[in-house]
DNA sequence: GCTTTAA
DNA sequence: TTAAAGCAACGCTCA
DNA sequence: TGAGCG
């Protein structure tokens, strides 16, 4: 018996940029009470593919599924799934532990690899910040602001431009984007010449910096308890085997939203996270807004920067 | 969502 | 024949 | 040495 009733239609053919592969129970509801079905994320990939992909490929990729939507159970997946289709390409990765199975992960080189994965019910897509063929050296740093309730989301825009304060004293250009949760994420794009921990040690001492300057907005605690009504600036996000959500990833939370590059502009003049989600995000798209392509072209070095990386 | 393993 | 089970994990920090 | 953290 058809577990999605009679009548309904399971699978069907498609082909994005020439690779054909089969999509199963578009009718499916992920978010039941939005009304948003499965072929409503696949609709959305579909349109943010080209731009999302960018800022996927040759990284290795981590997806959180939820075969069954957002309030079904959910798995993260490094290894790619045996049964991919051969044009996914994948790259194999030892573990620090010598002995240890290798990881082959999926690299999502094209659109279509998006598309085949959210077809698997894939809704998170987490790469690293380094590429292949550079492996051990991030292209970007990365300010994860959390805010910790009380605190919100505009508090975590407070803090985006106080790190934005505090790259521009260094020369640096920083880019935010909305997690698609409460936070925000500042890209800075660097050259491949930093190792991971060398990143991390230059976040960790520009977030103490700006920690000194607002020690009651801001904290650099572990324990989620003493972060109360401050902003969480989580710069251990950078150390390696760690991940943070894509530049246009849909999260599985209420209204379907997106992490969403922003410009400075338009968060001084005030957003709410919600207002970019599976809905609005590709006719911003297509009106060629993509706030993240310095983020690919205009790499910035740490290399001046000794003092705030190096092992003391 | 799909494959593998157990009942 | 159907039903589970699996599908990640790692370095850092504080107690 | 172990638990919390993301
Ligand atoms: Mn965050
Ligand atoms: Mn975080």
């Amino acid at each position: 018996m058809n577990p999605a009733g009679p009548g309904v239609d399971q699978t069907v053919w498609t082909r994005v940029d020439g690779r054909d592969f089969p999509v199963s129970n578009l009718q499916k509801l992920f978010w039941p009470e939005e009304g948003y079905s499965k072929a409503h994320l696949l609709q959305y990939y579909l349109a943010a593919g080209s731009t999302m992909v960018q800022y996927l490929a040759r990284r290795p990729l981590t997806v959180v599924r939820y075969p069954d939507g957002i309030h079904g159970g959910s798995f993260f997946q490094k290894n790619c799934p045996e049964n991919a289709p051969d044009w996914i390409a994948t790259l194999k990765i030892p573990r620090a532990e010598p002995g240890e199975s290798p990881i082959r992960y999926c690299l999502a080189n094209e659109r279509a690899a998006i598309l085949w994965l959210a077809n698997q019910g894939a809704i998170e897509f987490h790469p690293w910040p380094s590429r292949q063929g550079t492996l051990a050296f991030p292209d970007w740093a990365i300010f994860d602001l959390d805010p910790a309730e009380p605190a919100t989301f505009q508090d975590a825009v407070q803090a985006a431009f106080w790190v934005r304060q505090a790259l521009d004293i260094l020369g640096l250009r920083g880019y935010p984007k909305t997690s698609g949760a409460t936070g925000i994420h500042v890209y800075v794009p660097v050259y491949p010449e930093l190792t991971y921990s060398q990143i991390t040690r230059f976040v960790h001492a520009v977030a103490r910096q700006i920690q000194a300057a607002f020690p009651d907005r801001i904290t650099l605690e572990r324990p989620v308890a003493r972060r109360k009504g401050k902003v969480y600036i989580d710069y251990l996000q950078n150390a390696p085997g760690k991940t943070i959500a894509a530049p246009y990833t849909v999260r599985p939370l209420p209204g379907a939203p997106v992490s969403t590059p922003v410009t400075w502009q338009e968060l001084a003049r005030g957003l709410l996270p919600t207002q970019f989600n599976i809905l609005t995000v590709p006719q911003r798209l297509q009106q060629g807004v993509d706030p993240f392509r310095p983020v690919l072209n205009e790499p910035q070095s740490l290399l001046p920067f000794r003092k705030l990386w190096q092992q003391e």
